[in-house]
RNA sequence: GCCAGCAUAGCUCAGUUGGUCAGAGCAGCUGAUUUGUAAUCAGCAGGCCGUGGGUUCGAAUCCCUCUGCUGGCUCCA
């Protein structure tokens, strides 16, 4: 007999060899059919695998993530089965699980397979699903799993087993498809009853370039068809967030092939929105003690190579500009930093000056592969909102927590709940990735680790992802549909200061080097911008929106009231426009609603009469009839409070 | 850059197997209407069917080139 412990910590006995399986049925029936796969000690089993010692079980199920993953790489394996009836003779590459359903790299040979084959696919998939089939596991020897791929002809497979140690390989059938794997899987195929292939793409082997390109289909399943329909529903509300679209739609950014990829066009309406977010954060960071400064968009070639950037952005930089003298070259510049840093040695500077905060709007530009190019969030050229802030050892605590008061100050304004943090520290077993010396690191990894914990951060540690030159704090947020977005970040660096020779005379009267942060809330407006598009679905917060106001007059009599209500609005700082159209007033409303103004002006006889408004607003309806300066009143209190400004 | 798909009026899209196939709605302009909480009516204008080539008696439609757009290009069995 052994004990087997359950999450809620009972201990029930079964004889050697049972199956969590079977655990579940002996708890309920309905369980277990639900049952996806196991967590054994914390390790994720199938659940058909017998057990054999004394252990804690947790059952997975759809509502766990090791369980949905369990869903997703048994219906990558489906689909292989499928594919493999349907195409003999292709060869299989990997087909993991990933964070939204699940993919497989297969080499097609000479069929051609474009989206209109997943339909087909899907049906077989659908077939096969239905005969419940049982996945089986099979621990096999290296070279046993070596014979059975080079008879089938998988070379993508036997490559895979002839890094993996002998005595670890495991091979999973389920129906006539029999596949490497080291698992776990659901115990039988009939759990999948929804099933989308969502695309295909190209995918070079193991990602490298250099070899041969495979054909991935991506797909996702679901237990249930209704939760594919959710799903599908939640796919097309972020098609109707896209920023690309919204953008067009009110008029916020263009691109032109004739100015050239990625790089945007600010019409009006997008620029004044930007100037608004810019002139927040620029009040916050004067506050802040930030000081302005403005630095070329190019710069020297030898620049760059001092800041290491030269290296670093070699290739994805434009061309270098030269000039009509021989031997130079000039760079658009990606990053601001090695600007800032000469700025800071325009001349000496003592202890008592620090910390300097240098701050600027800087665009810069990186040639960005055709391919990466993506609306707003992946240009050529974009305005970072960068500051530079360089202070003593002793200070960096204290300037990056003011940092982070700014960057949640900004995100509250603009109504980004949820935030996630990430730490991104040394890997210490590999410090030949980073310069800088050992006291240094552990100073500023301690510093942004106590910070995180005395702010009582809501952060992830992630080791080995820190910048080559220091670690650093990203902040991440969900949007309001629930995707994951990187913003701003701020960055230690010991590394800069060195190479540009940056120092403070001391209290001691000798030199000493400054630490250097690195730090931008937004990260670029350009994808800022976007993000906060899609975030708010277009509707942005009052206080940032292009018109806060439209005046609808119920006929053309009362346009010139209209006009009068439009100037005292103006003179409380309002923004707003009018309609002047000979249209029905329901047109006019309908209108407006479109465009996302947040508050609709009704006037009319009564209004006029009365030196009032009639107030509806977007996506709300009818509030009633104000006076003007009382509805002035009631918006701009709304602005200070979400600009939370005093 | 590579793989797959797409490209018709400012926008969204029709255009069956090549032969009145250059169309509709919205937006725009003109006029009528003077309107009370999500579309008033009528008329007008608007396109080298992304570019260049080819096949054909004939191409928006078939083939090739280029350009651009969209989705992907390790989330490592």
């Amino acid at each position: 007999m052994i004990n087997i412990t359950l999450p809620d910590n009972s201990v029930k006995q079964y004889n050697d060899g049972i199956t969590a399986l079977k655990i579940a049925y002996d708890i309920s029936e309905g369980l277990a059919r639900n049952v996806l796969a196991a967590k054994v000690n914390g390790e994720v089993w199938d659940a058909t695998r017998p057990i054999n010692n004394d252990i804690s079980l947790q059952l997975l199920t759809w509502n766990d993530n090791d369980g949905k993953a369990a869903m997703w790489h048994s219906s990558a394996h489906l689909m292989a089965e499928a594919i493999e009836i349907l195409y003999p003779g292709v060869k299989f590459g990997i087909g993991p699980d990933i964070e939204n359903g699940f993919y497989y790299d297969i080499d097609f040979l000479d069929y051609d397979i474009s989206e209109k084959d997943l339909e087909k696919i899907e049906r077989k998939m659908q077939e096969l699903a239905r005969e419940k089939q049982e996945f089986v596991r099979r621990e096999v020897s290296k070279a046993e799993a070596l014979r059975f791929f080079s008879n089938k002809g998988d070379e993508y497979k036997i490559e895979l087993i002839s890094e993996l140690e002998d005595g670890e390989i495991s091979l999973y059938q389920s129906g006539g498809f029999t596949d490497l794997c080291r698992g776990p899987h659901i115990p039988n195929t009939g759990v999948i009853k929804a099933i989308k292939l969502t695309k295909v793409a190209g995918a070079y082997w193991r990602g490298d370039e250099s070899r041969k390109q495979l054909t991935r289909i991506y797909g996702i399943t679901f237990p249930k068809k209704k939760e594919l329909d959710e799903y599908l529903i939640l796919l097309d509300e972020a098609k109707k967030r896209d920023h690309r679209l919204l953008g067009k739609e009110l008029d916020l950014f263009a691109f032109s092939n004739k100015v050239g990829l990625g790089l945007p066009l600010w019409l009006p309406k997008g620029a004044e929105l930007r100037e608004r977010l810019e002139q927040f954060l620029k009040t916050v960071q004067k506050d802040a003690g930030y000081k302005p400064v403005i630095s070329p968009h190019i710069g020297n070639v030898n620049l760059y190579k001092i800041s290491g950037h030269y290296q670093k952005y070699g290739e994805e930089s434009f061309k270098p500009i030269s000039t009509p003298v021989a031997g130079e070259e000039f760079f658009l510049k990606p990053m601001n930093c090695p600007h800032h840093c000469e700025i800071y040695n325009a001349r000496p500077h003592s202890y008592k000056e620090l910390p300097i905060r240098y701050a600027e709007f800087g665009t810069v530009y990186r040639y960005e592969q055709s391919g990466e190019l993506h609306g707003l969030t992946r240009v050529r050229g974009f305005t970072q909102d960068d500051a530079h802030i360089f202070c003593t050892p002793d200070q960096l605590k204290q300037e990056f927590n003011n940092v982070i008061d700014i960057i949640e100050r900004i995100f509250t304004a603009l109504d980004f709940k949820d935030v996630i943090i990430q730490i991104s520290l040394r890997d210490s077993n590999n410090k030949d990735k980073y310069i800088g010396c050992d006291e240094n690191w552990q100073k500023s990894e301690a510093a942004i680790i106590e910070v995180a914990e005395e702010r009582k951060l809501n952060a992830i540690v992630e080791f080995g992802e820190a910048a080559f030159y220091g670690p650093k704090m990203d902040f991440i947020v969900k949007d309001a549909i629930g995707r994951k977005w990187q913003l701003g970040t701020i960055q230690v660096d010991y590394n800069l200061p060195e190479r540009f020779d940056l120092t403070y005379i001391g209290a001691d009267n000798g030199k000493h080097r400054p630490v250097m942060i690195h730090r931008a809330p937004f990260g670029s407006m350009e994808r800022f911008v976007a993000v906060l598009i899609e975030h708010c679905g277009g509707n942005f917060p009052l206080w940032l929106t292009p018109d806060q106001v439209i005046i609808l007059p119920i006929s053309e009599k009362y346009n010139d009231y209209g006009k009068n209500v439009l100037n005292s609005l103006g003179k409380n700082g309002i923004r707003g426009i009018i309609d002047t159209r000979s249209e029905k007033t329901g047109r006019k409303i309908r209108d407006a609603e479109l465009k996302k103004i947040p508050f609709m002006f009704i006037v009319g006889e009564k209004e006029e009469s009365d030196g009032t408004v009639a107030v509806r607003k977007h996506g709300e309806g009818d509030l009633g009839t104000f006076g003007i300066q009382e509805i002035s009143d009631i918006i701009n209190s709304e602005v200070e409070k979400l600009m939370n400004l005093k």
